[in-house]
DNA sequence: CGCGTTTGACCAGCGC
DNA sequence: GCGCTGGTCAAACGCG
């Protein structure tokens, strides 16, 4: 990697550092400076050029370490990148692994296995409580599904973190929904919500609403089918609610497709995500798919983050980085 | 009065 | 065939 665009400069733009003792008055410092300066005039040219020369000895030093921190940091930033890299290519390889278990397995045809899945892709993206939410286009949950009724139906899920108080199934995504039903499902103790797209009378799209079992904090929105209309507001309200407003204590962030999806394995490419944080903010118009790739950005990011504060060499690096700028100066 | 929600009943798929 | 379960329907209800 190139590192001449590496700025190693900390910018601290730091002034000579003079002690408490040295606050003199205006004066008596223009009085040191003059005598330093007839000092200077005394000396014979053989002593100047030795000051020349230790002069520059010393920015030849200075060069040296700016060097040898430079091409420290770059080390740090191509280890940095391969962790990256790395973490990309695990996370691809567990959805793979997970659409392999899918296609081999006849337990999605199972009722229950839905619900199942639900929870083990919860504990695949986010293991804690730490992480927000994410979402996954899942196609192939069409298995699961009564084969006459649902053939071509898309389906996709958005985890919304929410109150573990909160008792309503409301996720705010911009369309309008009608509740059609909601019911106990065996293997959650929450009920689960039953919506109907009510913006448009032909839009075949449903919804339904359930907390997670693993994590009640966590609101689990499945979709199904695709609406045959126009997003009903043009700032649509799939946003980062914040957190700080009692009544919708709810914080939607969605994710890159992380796929298990058929049409995803179709693409000539893997996803990759680049490194640009788009930062989900309220009143933020984006479409599900731009929120989902905004959203695993900035999870990645957060791990990158986590992993480099960690890191004590990255720590004792920087640490001795500005220590250095520090004692240079004074 | 219109609209959305609630909730019990009903239907269909699946396993035993 | 029966029971279990998820999904849907529709009457009752509440609210503005």
């Amino acid at each position: 990697m190139d590192s001449t665009w590496v700025n190693t400069s900390l910018g601290l733009n730091l002034v000579p550092l003079c002690s408490a003792d040295d606050h003199q008055a205006p004066a008596t410092m223009q009085h040191e400076l003059e005598r330093d300066y007839a000092q200077f005039q005394g000396n014979n040219a053989l002593v100047k050029e030795e000051q020349v020369a230790s002069h520059h000895d010393v920015l030849a030093e200075e060069l040296n370490r700016i060097s040898v921190e430079n091409k420290k940091l770059t080390e740090m930033l191509t280890a940095l990148c391969e962790n990256y890299n790395s973490l990309q290519s695990h996370v691809r390889e567990l959805m793979i692994t997970k659409q392999q278990q899918n296609n081999s397995s006849d337990i999605y045809r199972k009722r229950k296995a839905g619900s199942e899945d639900y929870n083990n892709v919860i504990g695949l993206i986010s293991p804690g409580t730490n992480t927000d939410t994410c979402s996954i286009s899942d196609d192939q949950e069409n298995s699961c599904k009564r084969p006459k009724e649902h053939t071509n139906l898309k389906i996709s899920r958005v985890y919304v973190r929410t109150d573990a108080s909160d008792t309503r199934l409301i996720v705010k995504d911009g369309y309008q929904w009608r509740k059609y039903g909601q019911k106990v499902t065996r293997d959650n103790p929450s009920p689960r919500a039953y919506y109907k797209c009510s913006f448009a009378p032909s839009c075949p799209v449903k919804k339904k609403v359930q907390k997670s079992a693993e994590n009640p904090c966590v609101l689990v929105a499945t979709y199904e089918g695709e609406h045959n209309h126009m997003h009903p507001e043009s700032r649509a309200e799939v946003t980062l609610i914040a957190p700080v407003s009692p009544n919708q204590n709810q914080q939607l962030i969605t994710s890159t497709p992380l796929s298990v999806s058929p049409s995803m394995a179709k693409r000539s490419a893997p996803p990759t995500f680049s490194c640009d944080i788009n930062r989900i903010s309220p009143n933020t118009t984006m479409c599900p798919q731009e929120t989902e790739a905004a959203a695993f950005q900035q999870f990645l990011i957060q791990q990158m983050a986590s992993s480099l504060t960690k890191d004590p060499n990255f720590t004792s690096a920087l640490a001795a980085a500005i220590s250095g700028r520090i004692s240079d100066h004074s």
